[in-house]
DNA sequence: ATACTTGCAAATGATTTGCCAGTGT
DNA sequence: ACACTGGCAAATCATTTGCAAGTAT
């Protein structure tokens, strides 16, 4: 489901909803980025890699793209949400809540703690929306890095 | 370590702070909830059971306290933080996404998924700072509620 | 007396809303 | 043509910062 850019023009028009040239560079800025991005990284084009548009169109085309289920966004902590293509982010991840660094990991990957944490608490959780937060190695082991 | 609020007055003053009225009252509203609350709920004076303070001054003494270690703030979801006593705190918490309905748990039942993502991943995770988030029972069901 | 604190106003950062002009279909 | 969009300014929400006046020790 939308696996290139044109799949996902395709998807936005099915739903009558039009194609504009800010919402398609939206969509582009989504496919170009292999992590996922802020809003305002998308406005600034990506550092140079696409044209620059306005903020606040960037926010309400992600929405609008959130809502056909072609989006999806992660909050790393306190930092700005992060947004990419809901194709791409069956990802879960574990940020470090020290150094922030964030490790992210393929969907199944954390199958038995979602079992353990359904077992004692009845709640179907995902580490999608909200990452794991915690300690990374590193500093666990004292030596805080980074940030 | 800080049982009542005279202990924990005590431990302000034994790092060399002073204790003003304002920050007493902070003091006070944290062990007068059970639940953690919000600064503004604090600054409103926990809906008259305590005098209303200024929300400047109790996002400064929540930080003080916090360094002190005898506050901690929890995230949920996209809601103001909620600050509780560190020493009461020491529950995790999953939040249902859909229903925002919360649990809190006793700190060490969910040993076995944080040793899951443990092996998994390497990180020391904790659902303190930013709890689980996923969907309840009922809402997975099917039929959410609330909110 | 002198830091530490307060309280009010103003700033911040992320995101949303209002509103009117622009444009895809 | 007409509803959907864009862009810009202004609003919001939670939280932080500046700074002069107040006060605990």
């Amino acid at each position: 489901m939308a696996a290139d850019v044109e799949e996902a023009v395709a998807a936005v028009r099915a739903r009558g909803l039009r194609l504009s040239t800010p919402r398609r560079i939206v969509i582009e800025a989504l496919f170009a980025s292999p992590d996922p991005v802020s809003a305002e990284g998308i406005a600034g084009g990506l550092g140079g890699r696409l044209p620059k548009s306005d903020l606040t169109s960037v926010y309400r085309n992600l929405e609008v793209l959130e809502e056909l289920g072609l989006v999806r966004h992660v909050h790393f902590g306190h930092a700005p949400g992060l947004y990419a293509l809901a194709s791409r982010d069956e990802q879960e991840y574990v940020v470090c809540e020290r150094c922030s660094r964030h490790v992210a990991l393929p969907a199944d990957r954390l199958k038995r703690a979602r079992a353990a944490i359904r077992d004692e608490t009845g709640y179907e959780v995902r580490f999608t929306h909200f990452p794991l937060v915690g300690m990374c190695p590193d500093c666990a082991a004292g030596d805080g890095e980074r940030e």
